[in-house]
DNA sequence: CGGATAGTTGAGTTATCTCAAATGCAGTGG
DNA sequence: CCACTGCATTTGAGATAACTCAACTATCCG
């Protein structure tokens, strides 16, 4: 499938701007690491340059990138949740980052073939693969575009150290507050926040994996936070009750 | 201070290949994160450009970035080691990466002004500061030192997610016997190991604030290490006596 | 309805932490 | 050269956060 500049209009990302998923990916991004600036017209811009990309539909459990697999793609989420995973050979797992519409695997994907990532669908995903080559060179070649990704960059490393410090210094509750407050943040930032509600698919062995942690323990932590009113889960979705609670018991700043 | 292509004899790195310092670095980087390709002849490409430097010399223990400040520079350890790291509202902290000869604080400090970090000295220091513009625009200009930048810059998201895997999945004897073993494997590609023994300035705090652990448990590990003949450790170098049996205890690939 | 996956709860275990005291060791000033 | 101060390390005893195991319940989906 083609992309060429304002030609798609898609699910998700795409739809709502009505341009270039890639960017508008980014736009996202942007928004989430830096700034509140509305997503600026892009299209004259890219309208020379092609950036050839398919787009996947999956369901929830499956697998979007094995391990062992080295892809020339770069895929960017479009609808639904994804994680990003690391196993040790004995199988232990850490999620490294939960994926939302927007999001980009790793920019490093960008540059290298990289492997030993696994990244799973957690919802059904819908995400979008970009040929590594035309990816990289479109960025390459508009300055800004590059300003952009290097931001996305950057706040992924931000994102990256951060968790070190969780999972190194930090008590389970605060992990588990923090990962709640986190995401919550993001999912503001694309307007994918009802109030304080917001759709919650993960299970507790995925918030368990994510931040170093036992499925019975999440349970517990989780159990308490409910009793002492700090949130509310029902269903697949997560209400923020206490905000300034939940805040105290994350450590937040 | 000036330095123009291949102008600068300097300590550590810049005098062992005699050519600009910030290429140095990241060849060593480069050795470091992908091949063994032996450093080659970069003078003439740089000798247009004109890359900004000042060096400074630190003792132990000594700050090198403070985490409120927002510099416009980038800074290359040409000598000695250094700590990166972050800390919580209550003092707690968690390094992130031990920096070598060679190293850059982080390559994020290329595109943006970053807070945030602490830096700090473990050994004297001496390191060089580039003007982020300048060191910007130079990679931007040269396609291969974009691309070995690159390569910098993805080694150092593997390190930090190889971190989370380590703190949420990995016990106190793995972590450590992984750090050593990290650490054999980074200064050799320096040339920085005698056999088997390297220089070895880390104190148990670091030890125990990079892998998320307490200094004294930090002891007992070490203690049973040195029992089970696994390393040797006198003065502030260490040697490995078991590579099989530290292996074995780290879970190394 | 049945079979799988997910979550809850309790009891007992363990890795790691905290506290504290003792020792060593390096640098400083008298 | 010695005493002194400030760090670093070692060691032990006791505390605790998080884990394991296991049984039970709830939820989902064909």
């Amino acid at each position: 499938m083609q992309v060429k500049g304002a030609a798609v209009a898609e699910e998700g990302v795409g739809k709502k701007h009505g341009f270039c998923a890639a960017c508008a990916a980014f736009e996202y991004n942007l928004c989430a690491a830096v700034s509140d600036k509305a997503p600026s017209n892009r299209e004259q811009r890219n309208g020379g340059a092609r950036l050839v990309s398919s787009v996947h539909t999956i369901p929830a459990r499956r697998i979007i990138r094995h391990p062992k697999e080295w892809s020339e793609f770069v895929p960017i989420i479009c609808r639904g949740w994804a994680a990003v995973s690391l196993a040790a050979l004995d199988g232990r797992r850490q999620i490294l980052s939960f994926l939302l519409p927007g999001d980009c695997v790793s920019t490093a994907y960008a540059w290298h073939s990289i492997s030993g990532y696994t990244v799973e669908a957690i919802t059904d995903v819908t995400y979008r693969n970009f040929k590594r080559d035309d990816f990289k060179s479109i960025i390459l070649k508009y300055p800004d575009l590059f300003e952009l990704f290097s931001k996305v960059w950057t706040e992924e490393k931000t994102q990256a150290d951060q968790l070190a410090l969780d999972l190194g210094r930090r008590t389970a509750d605060e992990r588990i507050a923090r990962l709640i407050l986190n995401l919550a943040d993001r999912l503001a930032k694309r307007d994918m926040m009802q109030g304080r509600t917001m759709e919650f698919p993960l299970r507790q062995r995925h918030i368990a994996d994510a931040m170093g942690l036992t499925p019975v323990h999440v349970s517990k932590v989780l159990g308490e936070f409910q009793r002492a009113d700090l949130v509310e889960i029902k269903g697949r979705s997560l209400t923020i009750i206490d905000t300034a609670g939940l805040r105290r018991a994350a450590d937040w700043h």
